[in-house]
DNA sequence: TCAAAAGTGTTGCGGCTACACCCATGA
DNA sequence: TCATGGGTGTAGCCGCAACACTTTTGA
């Protein structure tokens, strides 16, 4: 930006700008994400993070957000939780030519359907395990572990978790929010205890319940809150070698 | 990326790719800033980050180490933090012409020089107080503020206060670093303990040490150590409004 | 001898973990 | 009446905030 000599574009090679898009939703309790498929060639038959070029007239959030609704079909993207992971810009990581792309990752509440059609390729919901569809297209493995480290990380201190959930939820959803995300079990009276502590991180729907299972107890139903951070976080269950 | 149709990117308008940074270093106990004057239009005579394209042969981590090193005149720049907080894209941000920008914060030691010359431009350490210079240039009031956060936020779960000291350091400075970026105070005690008390923070230099302000208790001394992560947390205290 | 900074001790509060235990429902 | 998940109670541990206090230096 602040160039002091001049300023012709034209001295340097253009850069295409892309978005990729890591799109985590929870279904059957296990985290998934949404992949396409490659018709062409480079990385052809492999799977691949959704995405497309940013147009002219548009930000980066926006490309994201048109691209979000393109694949997955939703009508209504702007109350969804779409959040900038970080931007790549290897000269070689697209064999074609200069790419610069900026991920993002979104999260989304379970779609019944497989989702409308966007792009021609194939596209579905495959389980978070990265081993199962490994390599994916360019340096997209990188990419979808970055987004999952973000995602993982704000669940401790924001409210995003809500993000996953349909309007309203049982506490139990909830928690399996958290334990698909993070791979570990929380204990349901600890968990309940600290999410309703919280201010503004749930808010109790009076009078609603739902059974979960079609066993136990009905739940109770809550809607999301207004709180953006948490305070104090709502730490994951240390999985080894904890300091002190 | 995964784009179905044809790949001509003349169908596109171009974009240029610049970085912007936010180096970031404590002087005197207080925080400080490196802005550069800018000397032609637009926002000529304001205050803007130093940065500039990314080349086509370079990652904008690549233009971003090169930038600080010719923004601070320092040799060696591989040791310093360097770390890209997240890309700014609107269409309208640069009234010139469609300017992608990936911004990186970073963090360096005290410099005694000025600093060498790099462009033309004047260059400035200027306390970390936005409502002295601002209006910045182009986005860049939102830019900074974006990095500030990001490293507040970020000396909370990693080591990276380590980047602004020197090699050797005491604690009372690493201390003067939390206070600084964070604005608070900080007990002297307790911070001793929770530092000395997480492993891989810092390692304990044998037998030197050094005073401080030329009065009180000789320091031990320190160096950086080697953990990335911090667990539990070195959370800053609540300035308001903490729940429960 | 005083001020200033380093470093150690100690106490109390609050949050979290780990259970044990009761409640409501469908099979 | 049993299995299942929701929800409440509670005891103990651990970390941290808030001090008091000692140590070592220069002025």
């Amino acid at each position: 930006m602040s160039v002091s000599g001049t300023y012709d574009k034209r001295a340097y090679e253009p850069f295409a700008v892309t978005v990729d898009l890591a799109v985590f939703t929870i279904r059957d309790g296990a985290l998934h994400v949404l992949l396409v498929e490659r018709g062409q060639e480079p990385y052809a038959g492999r799977w691949a993070l959704p995405g497309g070029f940013v147009r002219p007239d548009e930000s980066a959030e926006g490309a994201a957000a048109r691209e979000l609704a393109e694949e997955t079909g939703l009508a209504d993207v702007s109350g969804l939780h779409l959040e900038q992971v970080r931007t790549y810009s290897e000269p070689d990581r697209d064999p074609r030519m200069r790419v610069v792309s900026v991920a993002f990752a979104a999260l989304v509440p379970d779609q019944p359907e497989v989702h409308g059609g966007g792009d021609a390729a194939r596209a579905a919901w495959l389980p978070y395990r990265p081993a199962s569809y490994r390599p994916l297209a360019f340096d997209h493995d990188r990419i979808l572990a970055d987004a999952h480290d973000r995602v993982g990380g704000k669940l401790e201190y924001t409210g995003i978790a809500t993000a996953f959930c349909a309007p309203r939820f049982t506490l139990g959803e909830l928690r399996q929010v958290y334990e698909a995300v993070w791979g570990a079990e929380l204990d349901p009276a600890n968990f309940r205890r600290k999410v309703v502590g919280t201010p503004g991180l749930v808010e109790a729907i009076p009078g609603a319940a739902r059974l979960t299972g079609g066993r136990g107890k009905p739940a109770a139903l809550f809607r999301a809150g207004s709180a953006t951070t948490l305070h104090p976080p709502l730490l994951r269950p240390a999985s080894e070698g904890t300091s002190s």
